[in-house]
DNA sequence: CTCAACCTACCTACTAGTAAGTAAGAGGTC
DNA sequence: GACCTCTTACTTACTAGTAGGTAGGTTGAG
């Protein structure tokens, strides 16, 4: 159910979705649905709870991972790709954009993604500084601020034009803004 | 009513406003706005023409201006942040995250809107690559992506965040790593 | 007299949500 | 092993409210 449910989301948006649509997928009744998640909020809850989970842990993954801090952000590109790769916006991002109509406990876990998100950016974008692989201007709260929102918008963009591409692209030019000219010769990947 | 309707929807999004709401606020009835525009799509439709004319020629009206390049992306930035102080979407950001669900009239539109907006970017970077004001690695078409791309993701998160501070910030990052170096203390502004 | 700009009153379809009932099974007890 | 109770996971049938949309009548200014 919440699989279905997110599905929906993240192509309509949470007002664009009804128990009807779900209870159709599922080949159940909505009153079966609402035995599981008594209101529309508390679906949207769990939902919302258990897509930043998944993404913390897709996080630490990358933490675990042995590369650079651009490999790093280059894995983090990546989520996001692997979501548009099925015609959908990231779930938060959606809900970022319908933020006003939302329920005000599914409004506090959206900022907290974003606040959570920013982060660990600036965590990644600090150790590549001390590493020497990433060399920008402005301080690692910046910089991940500005990977964040170009992600998200890049996402947003990308799936009106249905070109995965144009989100590839715009994330590789971000990245690249970032790559500091002494890693530029010994760039792997 | 267009005035009152694009407010709902740069607040509210497409789905979550009604010829309902619409009519509360003017006073009328709902058949009254019918007799205007005789569906939802045709109002969409009509908000989003109006929208994209009134940027375009704010757009040219940046251009007629005589500053640099980097003063008229500063322009462009401004233009979003008008719409972000009185903490409303980008209309076409809007309707880009509910892409899927708009009538189809609407959609082409607001994949023109983005196209044009790239093309304009383009162009202003290119100037500036010329002019010596802007010195970035990849091509003006790609930096223009990256510039919307972060501009409207920007937007998208400074929302939920409610802060205006949080768009600047991040549109100043995102400029300033397209200064060129020669330009740096020249700035003015 | 005309006609643009409304209004009243309505329709159908769908929304989230609920009340009441039920089939299938688990667990305990005599 | 048969009976009883309780739970889980549903169903059917309904509610009040709202969605977009319409038919036909009213009003007021040119």
């Amino acid at each position: 159910m919440l699989d279905a449910a997110e599905r929906l989301v993240q192509t309509r948006g949470y007002n664009s979705f009804s128990y009807a649509d779900v209870a159709r997928e599922l080949k159940l009744t909505k009153a079966a649905l609402h035995y599981h998640f008594a209101t529309k909020a508390d679906l949207g809850k769990a939902l919302l709870e258990r897509f930043a989970a998944r993404f913390a842990s897709a996080l630490d993954a990358i933490d675990a991972t042995p590369a650079n801090a651009l490999g790093k952000l280059e894995a983090y590109a990546d989520l996001y790709l692997d979501v548009l790769r099925r015609d959908q916006m990231c779930l938060c991002g959606m809900l970022a954009a319908e933020y006003r109509t939302l329920p005000e406990r599914m409004q506090v876990i959206v900022v907290r993604f974003f606040n959570d998100n920013e982060a660990w950016l600036a965590g990644v974008v600090e150790r590549g500084q001390t590493e020497g692989t990433i060399d920008v201007a402005v301080s690692p709260h910046d910089a991940a601020r500005s990977i964040v929102a170009a992600f998200e918008g890049a996402m947003l963009i990308a799936r009106p034009f249905g070109d995965v591409a144009w989100f590839q692209a715009t994330a590789s030019t971000v990245l690249n803004g970032l790559v500091s000219a002494a890693s530029v010769s010994a760039r792997g990947r």
